[in-house]
DNA sequence: CCAATCTCAGCTAAACTGATATCG
DNA sequence: CCGATATCAGTTTAGCTGAGATTG
């Protein structure tokens, strides 16, 4: 008996949990290290990309965008302004709050993750044709949203 | 500006290894703490199945069958040998390996959990139809299978 | 008085590494 | 001598919790 290599038993096999966390890791190992290449970090891109597409906004609300938690975005949010990809300024409005905005340098930055993350995201899906990832992706979204509708 | 509540920006929204990645949290969190309930884990459930399907084996074996490290195997199979799940002997043939087999008690937990976890799955796709669980299935295998061959 | 924000400190669980002793 | 096995100890990271100080 040879070959048996990560062969699953059947029941395994299309358990629909396993499979997502198993595509998830794959992608995951994937794309952090792509990015690490780079010198960079998958959150790095997610809160510049949030801050592009829909602006400036408070640290709590960047955590809503992201998905990154409001503790560990104090962190993140340390070293993309260390970088200079991001600015930390008071909001007058309300003394509780940062106004989170990105730089021309963190839109620079940005543009490089963005070509970095899609050419990794090729990669990832570079087994299904054009279609099956469009449909992928359709399912995934459409999963997604009913979780979060509970 | 009310229900912004987890807009993602429009282009992270569709970044597969970022859907995949909410996807697997929302799955395992789902599907954890159903087995929590009834005292039990998803380990338990791989590695009763994987015995089950394929019948007794070392746990380098077993490792390799449900993805669970050969390191975190042991705890694993000491907690499922405690509950007289599984069965620990010296294997006469090549005295390196244990072989590991479930008992009856382990086949009743399994169908039990079996059961738990299929309706833990139809929980998770609640938001879709018949038709496209399938088809959401079929896709990750297929991408699993492509990532597997690296 | 309560709720939200930013920050810090710490926890848990999953995934993984490295080393050791044993054996083929 | 090399490779595989079972075990143990330890690392890293993500995701999350709790609490404090400040402000609305």
């Amino acid at each position: 008996m040879s070959a048996e290599e990560s062969l699953a038993p059947q029941r395994l096999r299309r358990v629909p949990s396993r499979l997502l966390a198993q595509a998830a890791g794959h992608a995951d190992r994937l794309v952090s290290s792509g990015l690490a290449e780079a010198d960079a970090h998958k959150w790095h891109y997610a809160a510049l990309a949030a801050l592009h597409d829909t602006g400036p906004a408070s640290q709590a609300e960047l955590s809503r965008r992201t998905g990154i938690y409001r503790s560990d975005m104090v962190a993140l949010l340390n070293e993309l302004e260390e970088r200079a990809y991001v600015r930390r300024s008071p909001d007058p409005q309300d003394k509780r709050r940062n106004i989170i905005s990105i730089t021309k340098r963190g839109e620079q930055q940005l543009s490089k993750l963005d070509k970095l993350v899609n050419a990794l995201q090729d990669e990832l899906l570079a087994g299904l044709s054009a279609g099956d990832r469009e449909h992928l992706v359709d399912l995934l979204v459409r999963l997604v949203a009913s979780l979060g509708r509970k």
